[in-house]
Formats: structure tokens, sequence, C-alpha cells
DNA sequence: CAGGATCCCTAAGGATACTG
DNA sequence: CAGTATCCTTAGGGATCCTG
């Protein structure tokens, strides 16, 4: 990566908790959290199935899905069958749902360099290839890690960037 | 996402930290360890520079850049110039420059849902569009969460997966 | 400059027991 | 089933001081 030159002092945006990496990992940055998201991608809504596929203790079940909720990244829905009791269900919002390319690329990483084989990968339901994470601009190059840039946003017509 | 039928049971695969996620989240899961790397992605590569622009005690720098190090995502070079003292850097390996995706994701994901504003954003250095990170397979469909399909990897010809 | 050693504090998380 | 409450252990990480 490189650097706009008004970024070479980073202390602008970097620190305070302002960088949008840190911002992120502030709610995504624990191995519990971040194992929920990945149950939320696999189907998992149910308090108990978090916590049992997740393999945590029910006090830190309640407080990460209480704190991604709060995040924006899940949605609480209490719904009721014909006949049964009222159930909670946990779902992904849209905001949970961006974390996708997140996710895979930590299952691409450690199933590419994990010291362990898990014996399983992520394919298209479709065609059965295997699926990737790509770093793409929107006008869609392909980018490796020097074509990226970071530079301070332009601003809008209100001022606001 | 959804399984093959034979990936219902999950504690096949996904317990006792066989998942890929997890064996991923295990090396860069703290938030001074991704924040290291971030740093290495900018180009950072000097012991002091880490501490620096991280925020982070010297201790907390060692330990942190040797485990990273341990792990194989930074390799450790000693250098010397003409007439200067002996340097160390710590650069990039490959398997480092793999979690790009990773830290670009991380970064997106900050930039559109984060609470602060850090007016920054990361382009493409040629074209100036703005750097997006995307799940497709390798046959170049684009995938949605929907798409993707976690399976048992087929086994090579030494029976291994 | 690049750490190591020590001390101390806080956050993450398990275990167990209890409740609407 | 979906949590709370309490207690306890461990890991992450800052501060300070010291060294090759």
């Amino acid at each position: 990566m490189r650097f706009e030159e008004t970024l070479a002092d980073r202390s602008s945006w970097s620190t305070a908790g302002r960088c949008p990496i840190e911002q992120t990992m502030k709610v995504v940055g624990s191995r519990n959290a971040m194992l929920i998201m990945r149950e939320a991608f696999y189907g998992t809504s149910r308090f108990e199935d978090f916590m049992d596929r997740v393999g945590m203790s029910s006090a830190t079940a309640a407080s990460h899905l209480k704190a991604l909720t709060a995040a924006g990244l899940l949605e609480r829905r209490r719904y009721q069958e014909q006949g049964e009791r009222a159930r909670q269900d946990y779902i992904l919002t849209a905001a949970g749902t961006d974390l996708m390319p997140v996710i895979i690329g930590l299952f691409e990483w450690g199933i590419k360099h994990g010291r362990l084989r898990s014996g399983v990968e992520s394919v298209h339901a479709g065609c059965g290839e295997p699926a990737e994470v790509e770093v793409r601009c929107r006008a869609g190059h392909p980018l490796t890690s020097d074509d990226v840039e970071l530079r301070v946003r332009p601003t809008d017509k209100d001022g606001r960037r």
C-alpha cells in the first residue's frame, strides 16, 4: 500500500480509534464475537445453537449477542409458531452481511495457512468452484497490495467526508 | 451459506480449534496483532514505528512481532547500511500478504459502518476508484452469502484433504 | 534502537447456579 | 429455552526501568 502525501502523518486519522480497521476490530475483534458471526453466516439463529456450536458459556453468548445486536450486525426477532411457545431469533442485518468478505477471507487464510487441516472448504453452490476473496477497485481492476493507496476522502457538498 | 448434508454435524470439524476461521483468529484475532498487520501493509517495518503508529508499549510490540514472525506472517531481517549501525526490519511474507483481503475487508466495513468518520479511503492507485473486496468463485462468478456452500474437501491422491 | 523484566490493571471467558 | 448472577482464571496490554 501507499499513501497520498497528505497522509504521511498518520496521527490525523490513525490515532484515537479513528482507524476504520480498529473500529471494526472493536466490534468483532474477539474470538467469540467473530465465531458468532461465522455461525450467523452458517445459518445459526437461536441462542442455544450459538452456545453449542461456538462452544461458549451462556454468559458469554448473552453478552456478545447483545453487543452485536447493539452494534447493528444482528437483529433480534421474537416469533411464535402455531401452538408453540415464543422463540428468539438472531438474524443477520445488512451491516452484518457486509462482513461476509472478512469471514470468507479469514476462512480462506485458515485453509491455506492454518496448522490443522479441517478438511472443509467453501465453494460456489451453483458451480462447485472454490470461493475466493478478491480486492478490486470499483472499475473492476484486480488489485495487489502495491496498487492500493490511502487518501483523504474528498468532502461532499455539505463539507463532510 | 449452506451446508453439504454431511456437514450438518459440525462437531467433526468446527470444534477443537479446527475451524479455519478460528485458526486465523488465533493468529491475528487481537486488536494489536491486527493493527500490526495493518501497519505492515502500510509499509511500516521498524520496531519503533510499529510501536508509535499502533500506539502500543514496547513489551506488547515485542511479543506480537515475535508471535507474528513465528506464525510466518512477518519475516525478520537484519540489515546494515554503509556506516550505519545494524537495523531490524519486519517485512510481510507471502502468508502475511495473503491477509490483505481481510485487512481491506475490515477497512471497508469500518468506513461503511463505523461510528466515527475517519475521512480516509482506500483507492486503486492507478485509476483512483475505491478499493472493494469481493467474494467470487474461481470461475469468476460473484457470490452472495446464499451462494456459498461449505463441503468436505475431496481427498487427494495420497488420501489427504 | 530494539528489545527484556517486572508489576499491575482490565477484558475475555469458563463454571456453576438460578429464573421467567 | 433464553437468559442473569456470581465467582474465578487467564490473556491482553500499559507503565516503568533496564540492557546490548
